[in-house]
DNA sequence: AAAAACCTTTGACTTAAGTCAAAAGGACAA
DNA sequence: TTGTCCTTTTGACTTAAGTCAAAGGTTTTT
């Protein structure tokens, strides 16, 4: 069966050296929809990637109810959390459709950081990097409120440029749709501040005249 | 001085041995404000912790313009992706107020990781663990209004007793705080579901009428 | 310079959801 | 049974932000 590595995304940027060798300890196999991949309590014998299909991970309570604590898709991992740490499967995985699974054995690949411990330090890397990215965009989700955003971009703004007067260096449109709203609504935002005494705008370049008002209004102490 | 990695949040959690053996080959030392702790393109000989204070990430334009990419508090680490990648550092970093950081050479991190492979497994772990909170949380955030995160609340409550008829484990108001809103709007919600047929409820008991609607006002394809 | 294309602002309206206040309901003890 | 307390619902109002349509402004092209 053909092993295409690249397809589990956290594995999908690394060397390609690495990537062989890892290809080399994992063994693929086909799921037919439903069929069990492990049960609570297996010993975490090694962890799964996705090439294709959806794997149902749950739980079941002495009644027989099942609890779905996730379903996970092509090109994502699982149960890689219990497998290192040293744990035992902490809850069922079945399959949810027919899937190709990739199947990493814990003792070799534990052999494999043990040999290169550069190949440890990439995957710290790389997760390393994905979680600043999630942390960036919860970040922006939890800002709601479009002067909020507008407020928060501009004191940054402000602290790249080290100055309280610059230019915004994209247009009103683009700006609006970085900060997840329309270019009416920014229009409207920008009008209330300059009314308020915030900010002064003319054309794209902006002065900020009440930092203190500003960074409240992103949120408080947003920076220095 | 006083080390005390517990205060750095990704290693607060690893077991105490390896707690004392990364201990071992760090380096705690005190920056004044302002001081520099590196320069883009040196070469990334380890990475850092924050124990205490306030630390920018920035940039320098040919012209001496600055721009900063962004500001590390205590308990977190930074330069550690392009360390981890071994790469030159990135950009520059100084202190912002006086702060007291934890080094971490790259080389003799990389030993330990040689030497103790359940190192790298663990932190691996830690990180991937870190990594699945923050994608559901932006999953969480990502459904902006109430009926649609009622409909994937009822959904999993669905997939999770496996009937289309169930009790609500808690009451109307902690539901809606579940949900992120108040009960006065949880309470119209209902009631239009109610009107549109989508749902029954009497009391707790619930009982969802059209699967199909449920699902599309969650997104859809929410769960097979 | 005139025309076309684009960007920005404004107005009028709609919708989602929060606040405040008050009325129903339900549970349970005395 | 009658209060008392808590939860839930309802009504009236407010606010934030989106839609649609149209009017001004800028550029760019010809």
């Amino acid at each position: 069966m053909k092993k295409n590595i690249e397809k589990i995304s956290i594995f999908s940027s690394l060397s390609p050296e690495y990537v062989r060798k890892i290809e080399n300890i994992t063994q693929v196999s086909k799921y037919l929809s439903g069929k069990i991949i492990f049960m609570e309590n297996d010993p975490g014998i090694g962890f799964y990637g996705i090439l294709d299909g959806k794997i149902k991970i749950f739980k079941s309570s002495p009644l027989g109810k099942e609890h779905i604590l996730h379903i996970f898709g092509s090109g994502e991992i699982f149960a890689e959390v219990a497998v290192f740490a040293g744990h035992d499967f902490p809850a069922n995985a079945m399959a949810l459709e027919e899937s190709t699974l990739m199947f990493f054995p814990r003792d070799r690949f534990r052999a494999l950081l043990a040999e290169f411990p550069d190949l440890s330090m990439s995957l710290l890397g790389l997760m390393s990097m994905r979680l600043r990215q999630m942390v960036g965009k919860v970040e922006e989700l939890s800002l709601k409120e479009v002067p909020a955003r507008l407020a928060a971009h501009l004191l940054l703004l402000r602290d790249n440029t080290g100055r309280n007067e610059f230019n915004l260096d994209i247009n009103k449109s683009q700006l609006a749709s970085l900060l997840g709203t329309i270019p009416e609504t920014l229009s409207r935002v920008i009008r209330k501040m300059k009314n308020e005494g915030l900010i002064g705008i003319k054309g794209s370049k902006v002065e900020l005249l009440d930092i203190q008002s500003l960074d409240e209004l992103a949120g408080g102490e947003f920076r220095l």
